[in-house]
DNA sequence: TCAAGTTAGTCCAATATCTGGACTAAGTCG
DNA sequence: CGACTTAGTCCAGATATTGGACTAACTTGA
């Protein structure tokens, strides 16, 4: 199947692949939340090639993610920005940098904190449940296929577990 | 910048990118998680060419994220089970789908549905913080270096906001 | 006033990666 | 015995990514 195919398949995270599963659009959409918002920046903080800066920037803005504006008219230079489609990637974002902050940081800790201003503490993401409220767990967490749906081919196992 | 040269970078998600920043690697895990572990279902399930599934799961058991583990010995064959380490990724996984859910629905609604077993209900993920509980807002974060560690370039703007 | 930035890109040829399809290997099934 | 199953590998062609040079339209400093 080719790449460009997949958003066809009836499956949020292929869907979702398309616009993030790439090798730097996670990494740019983090320093986005960082506050990073000109080409330049991007590419002096990354040391991406401009190329596929350019492309990757225009592919989130294609699908919705970000914005450009222009911040001056002589000469015209633009800005990217998150839309409110960006922003609902923060828990996904956050989620990532907790999961590298756990297994890759180095003896000094993480590289980046994160305070919750709300609270004042430096924080990681914990996932709750919409309706309970309670912190899910993936063994708590039961997936079934949308009713009258048959698209897709048929899993084999049961509910999955982890090696032990 | 090399690809492989990024996680010398000072960066989690730099980090983290070398292990999923790819155009299949989300895919294949979301498929881990609905209980998917052998080669054969994950290539006729995504429709991936055999090499670079093989390269995939290579590369996520080189991180710790799968184990191979043998389930008959004649012939021997192995499946793909998470780890602990990539049972942490479940809030990542879970936002993501979720996100895709929300963004790229079809008239049905999200293609798979999943349930809290504790509570019963169908849910979606909600990102609180460790501290004190309550719901995160990316505008309730401040985002810091750790102290004495100045390697990375100085951002010239302030905080984020999104584009109004 | 003129050379040297600044900023956001584009263009290019070399390299690296991904593709589908055929193939292997070691069995089991009927 | 022939067909099937399962987990890959191998290949050559198509696609994507790379760094570096280049453009275009200004601003800044000497």
């Amino acid at each position: 199947m080719r790449w460009e195919d997949l958003p066809e398949q009836q499956c949020s995270m292929a869907r979702t692949s398309v616009v993030l599963g790439d090798r730097w659009t996670l990494v740019i959409l983090s320093d986005v939340f960082l506050g990073v918002r000109r080409f330049d920046d991007f590419q002096k903080r990354l040391g991406i090639s401009r190329t596929t800066l350019a492309n990757r920037l225009k592919l989130l803005e294609e699908h919705g993610v970000l914005t450009q504006r222009q911040y001056q008219d002589k000469p015209p230079r633009s800005e990217y920005r998150l839309t409110e489609k960006g922003m609902g990637l923060y828990p996904a974002i956050i989620a990532l940098l907790d999961w590298g902050d756990e297994h890759y940081s180095d003896a000094a800790g993480p590289p980046i904190l994160r305070r919750h201003k709300t609270c004042g503490h430096d924080f990681h993401g914990v996932m709750h449940c919409s309706e309970c409220g309670e912190a899910v767990s993936p063994r708590d967490v039961e997936a079934r296929k949308r009713p009258e749906d048959n698209r897709f081919p048929e899993v084999r196992r049961g509910p999955f577990t982890h090696a032990s």
